[in-house]
DNA sequence: CTACCTTTGTGAAGTATTTCACAAGCTGCT
DNA sequence: AGCAGCTTGTGAAATACTTCACAAAGGTAG
């Protein structure tokens, strides 16, 4: 979160900022940015703050963004759609090699600037490209299925979209997302809204 | 969450759960899920477990999934487009009411079963229909101001995919999903993976 | 060079959350 | 009915997280 700041502010031109303006921006506090930085290292100037530039650089190190991620796509729907054509993601550094589906009238076509392949081809091709992140935007029926296939290939991380929990070894990487899990926490907030607060 | 893995087991028929099995299901403790459970109400039984049925209909209570939300979605393009398409949100009792956009290409064009409404009536619409809560799947440069109007207009919460930080009155519920930072947090996970381990 | 203003880094204090552990309660069996 | 085997609900202990508050620096103006 901080790092997407701190690279607006270093677009503006801006050298510095204090705990308290990325506070702000953050919608945290001051000594929460602080404690949050110091776990990583001392990087801030006594009296001016943190140097914006240089804090982007480190900040993009510790996320291990300086390199590139290879990742795969299952799942040839709106959701894969979406993230496919979703331009942050080349800028952060994770390129999409490879679209997969197993709808075989989608197998082929044309999509974006890859083509769908073969869903039986997904576990050989992460392979063979040393894929390491999977993005999952499949039914939950098929999904753990594929978790199991994409492990065996060598992915190391997973971006699950399905709302179905999903096991994976210790050392595979795990983060789901649930569209009605979020909107059932706003229904929650809403109907006890006695002390309803606007959160981030 | 508890909800969802309740629901399966109702549809198994299954009559009772122990807090042992749904911690297994959710991946957390017994003891979270007996804290979890009791902050709400003494819904189990000793020796047997919780009642799948009742419990789902009093966990559907808490959240407030027993009326219908009306639902508006900001942006016809592909996260928007998932969403609509989402049929688990008719199920849990989000309408969708209308789908917005600015661009006068889409305006007007048939999606999914309703058409793409111009933005300029959003905030009528929601006024008049009374909608609650409002999905923003738009860029970011638009979105304080699309969230500024739907406020107006009597909007209480905002589901937002845009990577933008939004700000809200007091009495507005907000959740931000950004995806871009979802993989970034696996990047990490990836990079210091001494400690690495499977998380949900 | 000194006085003064600003802002970090960080122990300590204060909250919040999670886990432990066990009495109390339910069911079924003899 | 009494016993045995589970499982909840919950104070207390342990752990984690956030906030406070202040010494230590860096900068600036005169």
């Amino acid at each position: 979160m901080y790092l997407r700041y701190l690279e607006d502010l270093d677009t503006r031109g801006q050298k510095t900022a204090s705990s308290d303006e990325l506070a702000q921006l953050c919608g945290t506090t001051p000594a929460q940015v602080r404690k949050d930085l110091s776990f990583f290292g001392s990087f801030g100037k006594r009296g001016l703050g943190y140097p914006v530039h240089e804090l982007t650089a480190h900040l993009r190190q510790i996320l291990g963004l300086e390199r590139e991620w290879k990742v795969v796509i299952v799942g040839a729907g709106k959701i894969g759609a979406a993230l496919a054509n979703y331009r942050g993601f080349k800028q952060r550094g994770f390129r999409v090699i490879g679209v997969y589906d197993n709808n075989p009238e989608k197998i082929g076509q044309p999509w974006g600037e890859a083509i769908v392949r073969d869903i039986a081809d997904l576990e050989r091709d992460v392979q063979q490209e040393e894929a390491l992140i999977a993005v999952l935007a499949i039914p939950s029926d098929d999904a753990q299925q594929v978790v199991d296939s994409v492990v065996r290939a060598g992915i190391r991380a997973i971006l699950n979209f399905a709302p179905a929990q999903i096991s994976v070894p210790a050392h595979v990487s795990l983060k789901s997302v649930n569209m009605a899990m979020e909107l059932e926490g706003l229904s929650f907030a809403l109907t006890n809204a006695a002390d309803n607060k606007g959160a981030a």
